[in-house]
DNA sequence: GCCAACGTTGGC
DNA sequence: GCCAACGTTGGC
């Protein structure tokens, strides 16, 4: 089992969105990033904890936690002319793009916000700390999460 | 394969 | 809205 962080705009698509979905599942489409789709293809596992990040808003943080509930499979909206994550050149039969899904597992009371986080003297590598990292998906150790999860002051 | 130009991200 | 940092594109 491992431990994620993704990020996304609250404005677009936030943690109340996904509480509200049917199931409270969604895919987690539109990944255009090499590095990021790597983690979505060939890491993100059913059953991995992911902490949801709110980026480009009013509370800048990890807002809570989602569960994956289906691994790695292609991202539909690369093959739709209608979206704007359409891609041309991917073809179907090697498809360039991939989602996981997300369920809903846990709204914090408080977001923890990314000046806290970063003022923890034992969270330095993870990505959202380290400066000019723009990976919309990245990796936590246990170590991290652990830490993370304390900070809120809730368990899981 | 280099690299300048361009677009995007995301904290502030 | 600013702007630094980064990824991608495309001409050569």
């Amino acid at each position: 089992m491992n431990y994620w962080l993704f990020k996304s705009e609250p404005d677009v698509f936030g943690i109340d969105h996904l509480a509200d979905r049917p199931n409270q599942t969604e895919p987690w489409d539109g990944v255009r990033n090499y590095q990021a789709r790597n983690f979505l293809r060939d890491d993100i596992k059913t059953g991995d904890l992911v902490l949801f990040y709110h980026s480009s808003c009013k509370q800048v943080g990890i807002a809570g936690v989602a569960e994956v509930v289906r691994e790695g499979y292609p991202d539909a909206l690369q093959f739709n002319p209608e979206s704007k994550y359409f891609d041309p050149k991917s073809n179907p039969d090697a498809p360039r793009w991939f989602s996981v899904d997300v369920k809903f597992r846990k709204k914090f009371k408080q977001v923890l916000s990314l000046q806290a986080i970063k003022a923890n003297p034992d969270i330095t590598e993870l990505g959202i700390v380290k400066k000019g990292h723009r990976l919309s998906i990245m990796p936590v150790t246990p170590h991290e999460w652990s830490l993370l999860l304390a900070m809120t002051g809730e368990a899981l």
